[in-house]
DNA sequence: CTCGTTACCGGCAACGTTTGCATAAAATTA
DNA sequence: TAATTTTATGCAAACGTTGCCGGTAACGAG
């Protein structure tokens, strides 16, 4: 086994008998250096097998060309696939991910924040937990000169660059839908209420019912919380309660997933006697039984739009004057569990 | 707008009038120092919101608490659980997760190698693509001195720890299953020739087979490449030849989820006209249409158990001279797409 | 009163790299 | 040939932290 000794600009300035301040300036292309010595320095490089020490290069330049990610969680297929857009702009312009997981915790949130802050990350991409309310933790990256883009559940309470999908039109198109397919009983699962996505998604529901003069009960508006119990005990209450709904508009991928799993174990048509549609980013939706109508988000361009914004944040000296929030669409894939009775 | 200074331990000295050595061993709870002076610094860090640069560590003990992870893709149900184990296991210890993706190209997987090492990752875990036949990348960052521990997709050239599922069982468990079903004309789908996992996932059909003296044939063991057009050219020229199988057991997610799609679009009856049986880590398998029998693999686990490989390795100084590897259990999740004709 | 011990603290070097400044040699000009 | 400019190189500081070495008081013992 070879020693484990990382070569750095010393030894080749050893080698040559140079100063390491000559090596450092033919490595990276100076002017004032001779044809020569260039030569010998990069032969010496390449033989050696150098690559620079971004450890030192970061403590000189105070910059990591990391960037921080905090999601709820990795395992997500809405997380993982905004995660691959991200790299995927995050790679060609040189930059690593740091990956962090709330798992819809406030506390973990705060702690991951100041963690990747120490590890001096050079921007944050985040999309808040369910609990968040309060954003100084984030105000404070910003204060500390590190840069923030939020995506998805974003907050209006932070001054900076958003990326989401149109909250609102999303759940108008799939409610409207539900609604021109015969439905008029229609319930709304949803969670937390401060999360501006889900107010959003909510509002799109209430005016897709007000536009086509139904009115909202205010029992078939359920919010659950994040475990799963909850979440079934609120649909099954909701589902034996005498004034049942006939259909159901779930604004996360969760609930329309449980939604389908609980309606099946108490014997109840999908879309026989309820019909579902609802928020998901399962690719495997259309293949479902039965097949799930779903509103679905350009999750890899979500991705992409944010890293695009944050990279530009931190390679522009000058402070943002302006945010800017893009808005992306979303398509209502319409499938079997949706239909007409 | 605050500056964006970082508070380093000089600031501390400063403000106290006294030295950073001071302050460092004050800090780092030496008992060389007075304990009014000890109270003092830490008040002040306190005050100033003190945080050691983890920069300047790294560069003095080599070390940089950093994981490096390289998957295939990042949105994908099993790298993504999998993820979530390491995750896991990496924050209780300390360390942070570089990830990578190598988009099944042994190209950039061993790119994202040397980036990663040059980035002086303390360890690496990796799958490998499906075109690594070659490890020398791995080797050359072992010889470096950075560990690696492979998961799920190894390599036998590669001295190293391991964790892997049980595949020779998985795949002969599946195949006993649709034999006992009645199905006696059973195609195995599955992919590159040379991963040990699919040869073990071959050998578990094979046996299986010969377990109850079926004769395998040739023409019924399908390679395909992650063409998704690739795959699904060569299972409808496997369904539309003459003598076509009546059941199918598929090696890896995307191809029992192809499958699917594809025999629905041939119109082919799930069970009724062939049999479906296959690798699958989607949480909803469950509830696809027909739901889908899978061999489920404990990926958190994977995970979990490949980090504190890692980490052990790490931080023992002492090289290993023995090498393990971990072999989890599989289960078979037994639905529709596989019962009685 | 002197010597040795102890408790506490500061200075310096090092990790790998870049850069402004100084300096030597070489080339150019007068 | 002397003066001046150009070219090529070295030196040292800096980024933040720790550890070794050395030093200075105060204190107790003889």
């Amino acid at each position: 086994m070879i020693g484990p000794h990382q070569v750095t600009i010393k030894d080749i300035a050893k080698r040559l008998k140079i100063s390491v301040s000559t090596v450092s300036r033919a490595l990276r292309g100076s002017t004032d250096i001779s044809q020569d010595t260039r030569q010998l320095v990069l032969a010496v490089a390449e033989e050696l097998q150098y690559s620079p020490n971004p450890i030192a290069l970061s403590l000189r330049d105070k910059k990591t060309k990391v960037i921080g990610v905090i999601v709820q969680e990795i395992a997500n297929n809405y997380c993982s696939s905004v995660i691959a857009g991200i790299e995927d702009i995050a790679f060609k312009m040189g930059y690593n991910l740091l990956i962090s997981q709330s798992h819809e915790k406030i506390d973990l949130e705060i702690l991951h924040a100041r963690l990747l802050a120490s590890r001096r990350i050079d921007g944050l991409l985040i999309t808040i937990s369910n609990e968040t309310i309060n954003t100084d933790h984030l105000q404070e990256m910003i204060d500390r000169g590190i840069p923030v883009v939020m995506f998805d559940r974003v907050s209006d309470a932070l001054q900076t660059h958003k990326v989401v999908v149109d909250d609102y039109k999303g759940a108008f198109d799939a409610t409207s839908h539900l609604i021109e397919q015969g439905y008029r009983r229609i319930a709304h699962l949803t969670i937390s209420k401060q999360l501006t996505i889900t107010q959003n998604r909510l509002n799109g529901y209430l005016d897709a019912l007000k536009a086509h003069r139904i009115a909202a009960k205010k029992e078939w508006i359920v919010y659950c919380d994040f475990e799963e119990a909850n979440m079934k005990n609120e649909i099954r209450k909701l589902m034996l309660s005498k004034q049942r709904p006939n259909a159901l508009f779930s604004s996360v991928e969760r609930l329309s997933m449980l939604s389908l799993k609980l309606l099946k174990e108490i014997n109840l048509k999908i879309p026989g006697d309820v019909a579902l549609a609802g928020y998901a980013d399962n690719p495997m939706s259309p293949y479902l039984n039965p097949s799930l109508t779903s509103v679905c988000q350009p999750t890899f361009s979500i991705g992409q739009n944010a890293a695009e914004l944050l990279i530009e944040l931190i390679e522009s000296k000058k402070a943002e004057e302006k945010y800017t929030t893009i808005k992306l669409k979303t398509t209502l894939d319409v499938q079997e569990s949706s239909l007409r009775k």
